[in-house]
DNA sequence: GCCGTTTTCGGCCCGACTGTTTTCAGTCG
């Protein structure tokens, strides 16, 4: 049985295949199909039920996708996809993750060359063919090889998770901060859209020096191979394969510059069409006025390009917060009156998941962890050490309740700030809790989560969760999936299921920012959200150091377009209280 | 292949860089 993923996956292959037939990625079938998986991931909603009449009235699928779906759901295959199979088998398909080289000059190389695999490309560069081949040298020739070496280090589908990226980013924004002349820099692409992983990080510098800017992008010491170095535009890999690329405009230029580098594509091209239908048109400069056809170049008239504010504002739309750029659906709701009161930082006064020394792998001291945390601006306080069921770093009952009475010392110094005594309970293999329920109903406050047992069957899995989240001492769900990105997936289950709990039983979701987590997912969270599932977004903090994890979570929720009002630790104190004491399951 | 207060055909986002070229095609984002 075909699931949402297989449709996906289906659509995927359909798109690599079509750009090779159609020699070119712009192609319009190419394009179609992309806004059709677009569309299909947007609509969240399981598809696989629907008919073809039905999947039509998604805006992007058209009746052939829409045939092609139902073909894949009722056969198990797709007749059009396994022409093109035989067309372009595995080995030829491969070819396609060389960067630098596209479909035209893989349909040359196979016509000319006979090649139809990597091995077979290998082989003609070592005997110098390709060089023979129009539009190719010796220069390409060499540009294509070294790129083959470093397939799987830095090829077109490599992914880095974005807590090895961001750190990077981050110091290399710092770093070109400093260069003499440069204005404004800032990170952009998929990493200021929160994306869970990114193929490379993009630059933008703002400056009247833009020579300089490059100058110093070649010098930078993570600078390992330069792939690109133009006047205004450098690429270079590090020395773990990750590209960057690093773009320079003028000052009066950057929110133009960031809104197209931080995209995403699909992104770019709706706002592109609303300029056009505008009598504008829009690109990394800015938002120009084309009514007079009679100007031409840079004598039109800039409408808006100092500020992305002021080009969402030209084009008629409500700002649209970087992480929802994904071109599924936000650019109609920014027209209409759609938008939610996204979720921002500043609405943020409260951390419900936060760790202290007390727990075996805290690392500050409880008078630490919350000093910062009032520095920080918090009105509240959950303090969620872990339940003696996690080997090590949980503690026994008798800890928990001296660990209270510090926590009330502690509270005495800080008479503005409430501190909640809570626990993160672990939940077990079956969905069991620490403690007994006398004991837990103790807490002031608790969040629930997976730490173990990831292996399990996903129907498991499910009722495993849902026992916890119907446990009336749990007040809250932490990192939903127990996943690392990119090196542990999280444990499978039915979602809708344990969304349908998390509503009925009253119990919020976190969205925990630690960059390794993002947990709940993005795409998770939005499902959550059409429900009116509560949330909460958190830190996980186990040192003085992390509390910084907040913007990340709430950039994930934004991702997730959650509201600020279903969000709980935006509340104010008391209404938090109340509903922290009064849930009808916990009479 | 998709779409439509310019609606069933004719259009579909925009520009930098490179290499191999004498003006542009291919690739990428």
């Amino acid at each position: 049985m075909a699931t949402n993923r297989d449709v996906l996956a289906m659509l995927s292959e359909l798109i690599t295949l079509t750009t090779l037939e159609e020699e070119s990625p712009q192609s319009f079938k190419v394009r179609a199909y992309e806004n059709a998986k677009l569309a299909i991931e947007a609509h969240g909603d399981d598809v696989t039920e629907l008919k073809v009449g039905e999947l039509t009235k998604i805006k992007g699928v058209g009746k052939a996708t829409a045939s092609k779906i139902r073909e894949l759901v009722d056969t198990g295959s797709v007749d059009k996809v396994d022409k093109l199979r035989e067309k372009y088998p595995p080995g030829f398909v491969e070819l396609t993750r060389i960067p630098g080289i596209g479909p035209k000059t893989l349909k040359l190389v196979r016509s000319e060359l006979g090649v139809e695999d990597v091995d077979g490309l290998r082989a003609a560069i070592a005997e110098e063919k390709l060089r023979t081949l129009p539009g190719l040298g010796e220069t390409s020739e060499a540009k294509i090889g070294k790129a083959i070496d470093r397939l799987g280090l830095s090829g077109k589908d490599r992914r880095t998770p974005i807590a090895d990226a961001m750190p990077l980013a981050e110091r290399l924004v710092a770093d070109l901060r400093d260069v003499a002349g440069v204005v404004d820099v800032a990170y952009c692409g998929s990493l200021r859209r929160m994306s869970e992983t990114i193929g490379d990080i993009d630059i933008t510098v703002s400056s009247k020096k833009p020579a300089k800017v490059m100058a110093a992008v070649v010098a930078h010491p993570e600078v390992d191979d330069l792939v690109v170095n133009g006047e205004t535009k450098t690429s270079f890999l590090t020395r773990t394969g990750l590209q960057v690329d690093v773009r320079v405009v003028e000052p009066a230029q950057f929110g133009a510059a960031t809104l197209y580098f931080t995209g995403s594509k699909a992104h770019n091209i709706a706002l592109r069409q609303r300029a056009l239908d505008r009598n504008m048109t829009l690109n990394e400069y800015g938002l120009i006025d084309t009514s007079d056809e009679t100007l031409e170049g840079d004598a039109r008239p800039v409408v808006a390009s100092k500020t992305e504010e002021e080009i969402y504002s030209a084009l008629d739309l409500a700002f649209i917060a970087p992480p929802m750029r994904e071109g599924q659906g936000e650019v109609d709701a920014a027209a209409g009156d759609s938008m939610p009161e996204l979720i921002q930082r500043r609405h943020i006064h409260a951390d419900l998941h936060y760790h202290t020394a007390r727990s075996g792998d805290g690392r500050s001291s409880v008078e630490d962890m919350v000093k910062v945390a009032e520095d920080n601006g918090y009105d509240f306080l959950a303090i969620t050490d872990h339940g003696v069921d996690l080997a090590i770093n949980g503690s026994t009952a008798e800890e928990m309740l001296e660990h209270r009475d510090h926590i009330s010392r502690v509270q005495k110094d800080h008479p503005n700030m409430l501190l909640m005594w809570g626990c993160e309970l672990n939940i077990g293999a079956s969905g069991g809790l620490d403690y007994d329920d006398d004991f837990r109903a103790l807490f002031d406050y608790t969040v629930a989560s997976v730490h173990s047992h990831y292996d399990q069957k996903p129907n498991v899995q499910t009722d495993r969760l849902v026992a916890a989240i119907s446990d009336p001492t749990v007040n809250s769900i932490g990192h939903l999936s127990g996943r690392y990105i990119g090196r542990r997936p999280g444990i499978e289950f039915d979602v809708d299921a344990v969304l349908d709990a998390l509503l009925h039983f009253d119990v919020a979701l976190e969205v925990n920012g630690a960059l390794q987590r993002l947990d709940a997912a993005s795409d998770v969270v939005r499902r959550a959200v059409d429900r009116g599932v509560k949330l909460v977004i958190n830190t996980d903090s186990h040192h003085t150091s992390e509390l910084g994890r907040m913007e990340y979570g709430v950039q994930t929720a934004q991702r997730g377009w959650a509201p600020r009002d279903l969000v709980i630790n935006t509340w104010d104190r008391a209404d938090f209280l109340t509903w922290v004491e009064g849930r009808p399951h916990r009479t």
